[in-house]
DNA sequence: CTAAAAATATTACGCGCGTAAACTTTTTAT
DNA sequence: ATAAAAAGTTTACGCGCGTAATATTTTTAG
């Protein structure tokens, strides 16, 4: 390794003796030039480990083969999961992913947005906060780039969507809930941070009543994203008050079910589905830490493999005018029931 | 709104009868324009909100006044919320913060320094990944610009670090646990990928040895970073095999507790201190989910704000020329006990 | 070996914005 | 009101790279 400085492509070029612009095209695509000034184009960069600035290439490209990648709060082990996913997934299809996370804040999110396209981007993958969601700053982008959602939907965005099967995956864990003991109640946030509580909900009181079973509803007070510190203080607060008409509660998301179980150990309260059991715990995601609860929570967990190469392939139809335009906007896929110890 | 496309600074200075050296001063420091111009610009910006491209700015900028933060696994909820807290305290200090995780792995490490560069940052506060890095390729950046170390001290790259007192910290543990109950044995990765766990397990025989007690260390296999996993399956193992010479484990982090905690819940191990336990378990790390563990971890924090506060107060001081470089080049900070129901 | 085809070199301009210099206008001080 | 100071405008060039057009070289075909 020479230690002459190579500041820029520039530079690069004199000492490798290839014209900037071969190097351009080099740099673009290495196998669009002939094999000998490849192999010349290696040699130099061997010798002086140049590479191009990033966004000053992306300036001026007609097409930048990157893809951003959106999600609202990457802190929780759930999205991590799923961005690595999706980002592994990105790199095989030949792209390059730029990862944000909105932190769980619209503003962020516009703000991801806007960062986003000045590096003009070919797609963008979103997962969108929801309900807190500025839809009428969202909209702007909305016709600057093909954009695919997916976990969690914006109808007023009419864009492409795919996701989890809420009403289904619900519908699942109630009717196994159901057959292996007493109906559920169900707990989840008076204004949750994540919209599909909402459908959650819905398909609770749907499949309860479909059983012919009285519905109980449990919307407990507390905002933010730290829904284990609020399923463990209303949890408290419900035992202490023996205000559960059931022994099993299901709950809106994992986070929460994570937080009560706490609650429940602390007030000595035996969670399990034995018969020395007070209490039959369940989630709904299947939480990367849900294995590890004490006892492991019972729960239902996302497609997570498929809504990932789904969203993608279809904002490569987009991106490559494959003209699937006359597929289905929303594309859901099933959950499926994971038995543990705790229901 | 208008309708009108802005698509760049030379189009909002038609539309706002402002040229664009002026306007170029006006984005970079809005206080630095006459208050009447500045209203004449705002009140276009109402009409035709319009915003520089982040990346063109920082091309040919001096100061750009953006910090670059890398840290080492942003799924990881520990550094989640560090990294959040000091992106709070950067644009507090007015610099903006661009984070950047290395997902665990080198090559993305060496990644995000080289993305970083290119957007030609002030300075950097860098968590690296440990053991794993690539202190050569490091090395390449760190002439480049100023750059502050947290968390993990990479000594060869001779920089300026804060972090946490892991020796303290473990020591206090150790007399904690050999104040209230049997002595404590150790529990690691026998390759961590965090390099923190060598100074602990070296500071837990220094304490034990001390206190003139027997150290015994558990060294389980096991790679990467799926920690609970790993503290989940060994101390299923463990236990089977009734391994352990002593009721109290102390573990080289919270997440690898976490999962022991779960192992020793399904063999039907009671963990806590009070007389009906059979064991006792104790952390490291205050992660943010110990609290909410059955029984909650007994553990020792971070002092998260100290060491967040310090590396920014470090960099400027670096940025700005404060001539602090007399001041020691590694801080720690002292942990503290924090009792918990597990031990 | 020669002509056609393919690849590279040269030149020039563009992306969106920072910044410096010279000049003009507006504001502030006297 | 007038001069000095301050702020704005014009003009020009730079950042690092993409890309098109033309000229030149190299490769392949015959």
């Amino acid at each position: 390794m020479t230690d002459q400085k190579i500041k820029n492509m520039e530079d690069f070029a004199s000492v490798s003796g290839i014209s900037r612009p071969t190097l351009s095209k080099y740099f673009n695509d290495p196998a669009s030039v002939r094999v000998s000034t490849k192999a010349k184009i290696e040699a130099a960069l061997e010798q002086y480990d140049y590479r191009p600035n990033f966004y000053a290439m992306n300036q001026n490209r007609r097409l930048t083969r990157n893809i951003g990648i959106v999600v609202p709060y990457l802190a929780d082990p759930f999205f991590a999961e799923i961005a690595r996913n999706i980002e592994n997934l990105v790199i095989r299809a030949g792209y390059r992913p730029i990862l944000l996370s909105s932190h769980g804040d619209p503003n962020q999110e516009i703000e991801n947005l806007a960062l986003l396209r000045d590096i003009k981007p070919s797609g963008i993958l979103f997962a969108p906060l929801g309900r807190s969601s500025n839809v009428v700053a969202l909209r702007e982008y909305t016709a600057e780039f093909p954009m695919v959602l997916f976990d969690c939907n914006v109808e007023a965005l009419n864009l492409p969507f795919l996701g989890h099967n809420n009403i289904q995956a619900t519908d699942i864990m109630v009717d196994y809930l159901v057959r292996t003991g007493e109906p559920p109640v169900f707990f989840e946030m008076k204004y949750p941070s994540n919209p599909n509580a909402n459908k959650r909900r819905l398909s609770y009181i749907q499949s309860m009543e479909r059983l012919r079973l009285e519905p109980k509803v449990y919307s407990v007070e507390g905002t933010g994203w730290n829904f284990e510190e609020i399923g463990y203080e209303q949890g408290l607060k419900l035992i202490a008050q023996r205000k559960l008409v059931s022994g099993t509660v299901l709950f809106s998301n994992d986070r929460l079910a994570i937080g009560f179980l706490s609650a429940a150990y602390e007030m000595g309260l035996r969670v399990g589905r034995g018969s020395g059991c007070a209490l039959r715990v369940a989630g709904h995601d299947n939480h990367p830490y849900s294995r590890f609860t004490c006892p492991a929570l019972t729960t239902v967990s996302h497609d997570y493999d498929s809504i990932a190469s789904s969203s993608i392939e279809r904002l490569l139809d987009l991106l490559e005018n494959r003209e699937s335009h006359n597929g289905p906007r929303e594309r859901l896929f099933d959950g499926k029931l994971v038995m543990r110890e705790s229901a």
